[in-house]
DNA sequence: AAATATGATTCACT
DNA sequence: AGTGAATCATATTT
């Protein structure tokens, strides 16, 4: 009984309370059907298994759809056939020697009875403890087939276990949407969609990849920095090309975004920096409305490759290493509601008091 | 083989 | 629900 399950799993299934009532009444249950709801746990996790329902059929037991596993499920449902076999076996040996002992126990009684009466409760009693004894003991039986299952579950099921990386395409297209949205690495929903129909991935591989991103990113920039000029760079010149276009005709048509091609709806709620990026690089007032969304996606990257050329070309702060991005020392991106405002030491003198007038 | 990179999961928090 | 942090388990690099 060993079972160091495998990590990563735990077992929700059995918690370990066996019988504490003890005021079962026995006598209806003929087979083995005492209300007991961990038993009840266990048999629907077999049956939900397909251990103990009908025999191998032809179609897979649950969970319409995923059919793209198809090797390694073959695999998995070999050694699930084996539990299952052995389960099968078991039970039928228990339930063998369990008929056995009784109809053992009353040939004993019947022959004791003969020297001195024997009621038929009695009998019952005897009946009842055996078959209680019994079904124990399948409910052990029971209990260790799921602890296997479990374990063959985690074993193949774990996404963990079979990770693949991206392809490098895909991951390109991460960084570039990651990078160039460094100010605010929140995708929508929409956009994680997108992503994942130009990855060829899901929408929680895109979530997950983000969520890793954003945190190691924020661990140590450092380790990012080459990647971050590099994809900087590599969009800068389409960002900027995107920007002069909507500086230029500030009036008429739409910014011709290269990527992103369809309907952008990248909508920034609350992005604090904006108004400084926009005067930065503008100038003036320029009212971004329209091209808000589209205009700040680029900004990053343009703000990126200018703070590089800025900070490292001549040492300006001192230190070499310029602080990329928004990320307040005592968070980060999400939500800085601490209102210190964007403490960026390459940018000099703050005080960015953008026309209010909206 | 050790070190690092990476995708996925789990848990707590909000 | 979505996210950050920690962690796991595998891939890749060194």
């Amino acid at each position: 009984m060993g079972t160091a399950a495998a990590p990563g799993f735990r077992v929700a299934y059995m918690t370990a309370h066996p019988d504490r009532l003890s005021g079962l009444s026995i006598r209806g249950a003929q087979e083995e059907d005492p209300p007991d709801p961990q038993l009840m746990r266990l048999d629907n996790m077999l049956l939900a298994e397909g251990v103990s329902g009908p025999e191998k059929g032809g179609s897979a037991p649950a969970s319409g759809g995923s059919s793209d596993n198809s090797i390694e499920h073959s695999d998995y449902r070999a050694k699930l056939t084996q539990i299952r076999q052995i389960y099968h076996t078991e039970l039928e040996k228990y339930e063998q020697a369990c008929n056995e002992f009784t109809t053992h126990v009353m040939n004993l009684l019947r022959e004791q009875s003969r020297t001195r009466p024997i009621s038929p409760k009695e009998i019952e009693r005897m009946v009842g403890i055996i078959h209680r004894k019994f079904s124990s003991i399948q409910m052990q039986l029971k209990q260790s087939t799921c602890e296997a299952v479990m374990i063959l579950r985690s074993r193949f099921l774990d996404a963990r276990r079979k990770r693949r990386n991206f392809s490098k395409q895909a991951t390109e297209i991460l960084n570039e949407y990651f990078y160039s949205h460094l100010s605010n690495p929140y995708p929508s929903e929409e956009a994680k969609e997108e992503l994942a129909k130009k990855c060829s991935i899901t929408v929680s591989q895109v979530s997950n990849w983000f969520g890793n991103k954003r945190i190691r990113y924020k661990k140590n920039i450092g380790k990012f920095q080459e990647e971050a000029n590099l994809y900087a760079a590599k969009t800068a010149v389409t960002a900027a090309h995107a920007v002069a276009a909507a500086v230029q005709n500030n009036q008429t048509n739409s910014p011709t975004t290269p990527n992103s091609g369809s309907s952008g709806s990248f909508n920034l709620p609350n992005s604090g920096d904006m108004f400084m990026n926009m005067q930065s690089l503008n100038g003036d007032s320029y009212q971004g409305s329209q091209v808000g969304a589209n205009v700040q996606s680029q900004v990053d990257t343009l703000r990126h490759v200018i703070s590089q050329t800025g900070g490292y070309s001549d040492a300006l702060g001192g230190g070499s290493l310029y602080s990329p991005h928004n990320l307040n020392a005592n968070g980060g991106w999400q939500d800085a509601t601490t209102p210190s405002s964007v403490t960026s030491p390459t940018e000099g003198p703050g005080s960015v008091h953008s026309d209010t007038s909206n």
